[in-house]
DNA sequence: AATCTTCCCAACCGCGCGCCT
DNA sequence: CAGGCGCGCGGTTGGGAAGAT
């Protein structure tokens, strides 16, 4: 037994709404409120549509102190440190503090259209170790927690950009690998609630041979460091949690000669402009590869 | 100027969850 | 407890805009 559908769709008016339409259930809503049933709103409102539709256009795009474009760099950094974490939950993205005003729907676009190019184009420059949505699911699940415990989880975490730079991967002589992410001069990394620190660290605890916790990483002013057991560190590349430098720089020629792969040093987000501008050059260089490493 | 291609985003769709009866 | 129903979410689509040829 099928659903039923959620309206009469014969007599539901489908496709864009018109400012005549806005200007009905904006004024409707302001005075008598939602009434707690969407389904029932369009016939109250005397509108043709469905009560889906509805919802879906005051939530986006009528109820108050909605913000549309113009999404600023700080933005694009919550939105993208948020997204390592936590994957596609954009309604919980939106929840963040930072982006108050902004909608799921508009950040998924934006993240559709712009920002997932962009990381696509750093994960293929670089060994970003961006583990799969499936892969964060294991690490954090938000379903098992209300919506309000997840949106102040989000707002008590201070959402520092993830360094994304060439990893220096060395052995040590404990058979454990350190990396270091990165010199970043301008951040500490402070994470009020560990299950959303950056994957990897989760990924990475263990007991290391002498009992001590090899969970390593440490947040601090001037670098990122972590130690990984050699062991975890076949487990991503089978994973194929990142991709390896050299694997990298033998499909070096994504980007043409505006792009020299090896030289590249992506420190910070705050870069993001230089980055955005080199995506848009280096797609339109005229040799037809548009190659920008989505991971999905 | 005309046509083709790509991009963008508003809107739709289907599903899972939780509440209610 | 089971089933119905509405809400909210994430994925996807389609049409218009912009850019390329």
């Amino acid at each position: 037994m099928g659903r039923s559908p959620c309206c009469d769709k014969i007599n539901v008016k489908k496709g864009p709404w018109s400012p005549e339409e806005d200007a009905k259930l904006k004024e409707f809503i302001e005075k008598y409120g939602t009434g707690g049933n969407w389904i029932a709103l369009p016939q109250k409102v005397g509108l043709m549509r469905c009560g889906k539709s509805c919802r879906l256009s005051w939530i986006n795009y009528l109820r108050p102190n909605i913000r549309h474009g113009n999404f600023s760099q700080e933005e694009d950094r919550v939105i993208c440190s948020l997204y390592a974490r936590i994957g596609s939950r954009w309604s919980f993205i939106a929840a963040h503090a930072q982006l108050s005003g902004r909608t799921d729907n508009d950040i998924k676009n934006y993240w559709n259209t712009k920002l997932k190019k962009f990381i696509g184009f750093i994960h293929s420059s670089s060994n970003i170790l961006f583990p799969p949505t499936s892969t964060l699911q294991t690490t954090f699940q938000p379903q098992t927690q209300s919506q309000a415990s997840i949106s102040s989880i989000f707002r008590d975490s201070y959402v520092e950009p993830i360094p994304l730079v060439q990893p220096n991967f060395m052995y040590n002589n404990n058979n454990m690998m350190n990396f270091q992410l990165g010199t970043n001069n301008q951040h500490s990394y402070n994470f009020h609630d560990q299950s959303l620190i950056y994957p990897m660290q989760a990924i990475s605890s263990c007991s290391s041979s002498d009992g001590l916790s090899c969970n390593q990483i440490s947040y601090g002013n001037e670098e990122m460091m972590c130690q990984i057991p050699f062991e975890e560190t076949q487990k991503f590349t089978l994973d194929n949690y990142c991709t390896t430098w050299a694997d990298h720089q033998k499909a070096n020629g994504y980007f043409g000669n505006n792009f020299q792969s090896s030289q590249f040093q992506y420190d910070d987000y705050t870069n993001i402009k230089e980055v955005k501008q080199l995506i848009s050059s280096s797609s339109t260089n005229g040799n037809g590869c548009n190659n920008v490493g989505y991971w999905d």
